[in-house]
DNA sequence: AATTAGTATGTTGTGGCAACCAACTAAGCA
DNA sequence: TGCTTAGTTGGTTGCCACAACATACTAATT
């Protein structure tokens, strides 16, 4: 309730730059006078809009378009080349640094493993080291860096760029704005990885159209970034989205939540449930391919080596993700029924078995949700897989852009 | 994603206005310095801003303030006689409107049993005749009346101000700004019951500080109103806040739910589920004084009674309150996890027994929700109790001109 | 000639800024 | 006690920069 309620001519001239840049990102190519038409701005405004988001570099002319009566129209669309984009996505056991275009275009991109919860400094280093690389494979290409996105599992301070608490990595208190300022010049994002995964898909995936939706990043455990009234909502203190244990009418299979509760919809339904599940079914030896997938590539029991047995047509593995579409279902009506959203994305690790998935949750969702409310949402899965969050690291920074468009230099 | 996103020197000059007389309602009395240090606007803007408020009526000098050193200040705060305005509330069973202030103090008030499920003509008529009442008697005080709000629950449509869909009165599609438009030159609002008794807290009770917080309004059924991030979020298609349907690790107690699936907490915690409760023991006749208070009163068993019987000290009564709260603090606790929110306000009927559900609430949510969430959550009860969704009608009217002032005319 | 795209010019209205006036308190002094 | 002066805070005034807008224009096509 404290700041920023006002407003003056600076505002109007910014909120408007933004909007006429949000309609060319979400709508492009399109011309001076179709913005005139969409904002509803006048055209002489558009004149000066577009020339300013020219001069900044954020948009270019790409063409005409002599279709129709009357002097043709010149396109426009977002400026791929408007600048470089750094994202950092730390997760629980590894660190990814990409290096993308305006548009998201991964133009380089390197993951390694790490060890967090073992050791912070190091892992600090290591992610410089990385940023430092994607700082040298742009200067090569000759593009300016707009700013640098970090994803991370835990609750952030926005405006400080500091990481308040992150639970899986046992990090408290790590002011990374701060840390990376020793990269001259670099402006610095942190977010939490469930919403920049929900801000990716509003900016460049599933969502593009969307302003009520939810993402539901599904992994060790489940959490969800709530996209709602155009913008993220966060809480009153960043923790919202923990939309996974709440209980689900439970099949007997049950293992204890670690939050201490019983009945939690994400133990039903996250990664090591499926892995349970299929186990308990090779001990009655139910299955050969499964096995056989295992020696042959000499790894333990993941989801991706169940999904490429549910590809080869093995029923076992077919079923688990069945059963565990069916838990996720549940709890996906209850969300339906809370939020009565539009869409609802799946994303993390389990999204690579997403058509295994969605037949059962689809089917589950229609027999657990209010029936007004659910025949219009539409469930479906995250654009970029396993990358949402280091795509959501991006995303962070040309959200900022889009919304202050100003920020980027006249040039 | 389609109207208005763009900005003009009216949006501006509203937007302060707007701003100024938000934070004159909030803080108010307050001075024109104290306002520009508190809005960051400059002194001769507040000036200009303070001088429209007062020319439309809408604030007005209370004194000045000697305090201190230097020039004493004129003090301002809003001018209860702006205007009249008009509260419907329209439920299941009866009929309610009220005429207040600006300020929300109700002026007059009126409910009459209604039948709105058999007749709905015959509802509409009953409802305008108590609105003409309301007319009036505004007149005879010889105050302007600002505009007219509908609370109802069901869906709406805002903008065309037509009841969507009433799922308990069997109501679709009722356009009530047309109906009431022969009550020539009201403006009217017609908002969900829930929500409108949200708007109620945010601007009038509990939730006046807070932009985070979630009513639930506990009755036949359990549904919320979410205010997220300082406005009502209502969902893709005006259906979002179903939060009873939710399951919970359930007592063996137990009632299937009218929507079709078993668990849901609104079964285990709304008005009905505590009748039952009673009801069970009293055939054990485990209770002397809830009998006896029936035949004294010659009713049957409701909310209000258990309650008296509560007051009492019957220790059925008591414990059956306790175990309806511990199953509302179970859904809490979810809610808590998922909107990580401010305040969660307990209303509608059940909240009379507030203080007796309270103390069982608050246990179980500690023992449920996230440890590092629920800590900062406050549960309170409704300031209105009973009345939240008649004064939430009022709260429609006056949030709308605290956010378009110039609403209200110059004089 | 008609139609559509886009630009140049002048108008209106906004908030910011700095200087100003207004109204008080505090303190010194006769 | 009464007067004077300095200091402090409240609030207004006049001017400016700059926003979008309306209108009239030019440009390029069918």
């Amino acid at each position: 309730m404290t700041s920023k309620n006002t407003a003056d001519q600076a505002f109007v001239r910014e909120k408007n730059l933004s909007s006429v840049l949000r309609v060319i990102h979400t709508e492009a190519p399109l011309s001076r006078s179709q913005l005139a038409v969409v904002t509803g701005l006048n055209k002489s405004t558009i004149s000066s809009l577009v020339e300013e988001l020219l001069s900044r570099g954020l948009i270019h002319e790409t063409g005409m378009n002599s279709a129709g009566m009357g002097r043709p129209s010149t396109l426009l669309e977002i400026n791929p080349q408007a600048g470089h984009i750094i994202g950092v996505e730390l997760g629980v056991d590894f660190v990814s640094v990409a290096l993308t275009d305006f548009l998201g275009k991964i133009l380089w991109r390197r993951t390694e493993g790490a060890d967090p919860a073992e050791a912070q400094d190091k892992t600090i280093s290591q992610t410089l080291a990385l940023v430092n690389e994607a700082l040298a494979t742009s200067r090569q290409q000759g593009d300016f860096v707009l700013g640098l996105g970090l994803a991370i599992p835990g609750t952030v301070d926005l405006k400080e760029g500091v990481l308040i608490f992150a639970p899986n990595l046992h990090w408290h208190n790590v002011p990374f704005r701060k840390i990376f300022s020793v990269l001259a010049g670099l402006k610095v994002f942190i977010e939490n990885d469930a919403n920049a995964a929900a801000i990716a898909e509003h900016l460049f995936g599933e969502a593009r159209h969307s302003d009520d939706f939810i993402f539901v990043f599904a992994g060790v455990g489940i959490g969800g970034g709530l996209f709602l009234n155009g913008q993220l909502y966060r809480g009153n203190d960043g923790y919202a989205g923990e939309i996974g244990h709440s209980p689900i009418m439970a099949e007997p299979f049950q293992n204890p939540c670690h939050c201490g509760n019983r009945g939690c919809w994400e133990t039903y339904a996250n990664q090591n449930s499926i892995v349970q599940r299929v186990q308990a079914r090779l001990e009655m030896q139910r299955s050969d391919i499964i096995p056989k997938l295992m020696t042959e590539q000499n790894t333990p029991l993941t989801i991706s080596l169940i999904k490429q047995a549910a590809d080869l047509g093995d029923q076992e593995a077919i079923d688990s993700f069945a059963e565990a579409g069916s838990a996720m279902g549940q709890g996906f009506a209850s969300l339906i029924n809370i939020f009565n959203p539009e869409k609802i994305i799946l994303g993390g690790p389990l999204s690579c078995a997403g058509n295994y998935l969605l037949p059962s949750i689809n089917e589950t969702v229609n027999k657990h949700s209010l029936p007004e409310i659910d025949q219009h949402v539409d469930i479906c899965l995250s654009t970029f897989g396993q990358d949402a969050s280091l795509i959501g690291a991006v995303a962070v920074v040309v959200d900022d852009i889009l919304s202050n468009p100003t920020h980027v230099e006249r040039r």
